[in-house]
DNA sequence: CAAATAAAAGAGTTTTTTCTCTTCTAAAAT
DNA sequence: ATTTTAGAAGAGAAAAAACTCTTTTATTTG
């Protein structure tokens, strides 16, 4: 509804990533697919821009795999949409008009205003590191069986 | 962002029906289509839909054309949506997971529940009535150009 | 009743998004 | 150094969404 599929992808994948690697160890493109229910070669590809932008790291050869550091931990879910889907949902017009501004509004923009900002609240003050415990105790999900 | 294409062109498509119809006129497909900027074809079998489900009303022969009679007048933008997109916004995961539920939910499911509760109120509180004044004003747009 | 006007319907195309497959490259372990 | 493991890259297929075109049907007006 709000991200791309694309998108959704990415956040359940750096989300599976932050808490398979928070001991260290590296998680294998595989097991990643197989942890959120995803295309493996569509995810491995997500994770390839997302590694250029740092929000993953990754590393090769024998136990390889992708991993995510103390700093990239502290990014929000707002720096993963942005790789992804730019800034459409945060800027854009409810409507789909182009040129639709505080100064040219469509009708609905001052309730978009609103969502928007509290979309942008959402997603900004959410970090990567944020949702290990409450996987972890089982709390909550990310795979769909 | 949060509608598809296709429920875009029809909200803006409603909210110009309502306007030009306030006075009891009808308002012709291809004046619509260059009235919000759509392609007329498309807007064309929107319509259609929305006319079916009695959003919009329609008459044929010399001076057709749509309008919006007193009792749609008073539905909300939200009835458009569900007949254009269904229920995806108002239900859906914000990760894209079919069974993300209360008892099983995304990580994100708490807050995505805040923010899809205050679409909802949103498009529903607003009617389609609602925008003639801002559009007669000057004061908000509904066009590209 | 005939002509004019406009909606209804449906087939078909284009574009975008999603997803797959294959090949190539890097690097760690032995 | 060689093998193994895994990521990087790119072409391209499949599916979905957006859009176009043509024909048919309805109905009002004169």
């Amino acid at each position: 509804m709000v991200f791309s599929k694309t998108c959704e992808y990415a956040i359940r994948a750096v989300i599976y990533i932050a808490q398979k690697s928070e001991d260290g160890t590296k998680v294998g493109i595989k097991e990643i697919a197989a942890g959120i229910d995803s295309p493996v070669h569509f995810i491995a590809k997500i994770l390839q821009d997302l590694s250029k932008r740092e929000i993953v790291q990754s590393a090769k050869g024998p136990n390889g795999g992708f991993y995510i550091n103390k700093d990239a931990r502290q990014k929000s879910l707002a720096d993963i949409v942005m790789v992804i889907d730019g800034d459409r949902i945060f800027t854009g017009c409810g409507l789909g008009l182009k040129n639709c501004s505080e100064s040219k509004p469509c009708p609905l923009h001052s309730e978009f205003k609103i969502i928007r900002d509290k979309i942008k609240v959402t997603l900004h003050s959410a970090t990567i590191g944020d949702f290990n415990k409450s996987l972890n105790a089982g709390l909550s999900f990310i795979k769909e069986r």
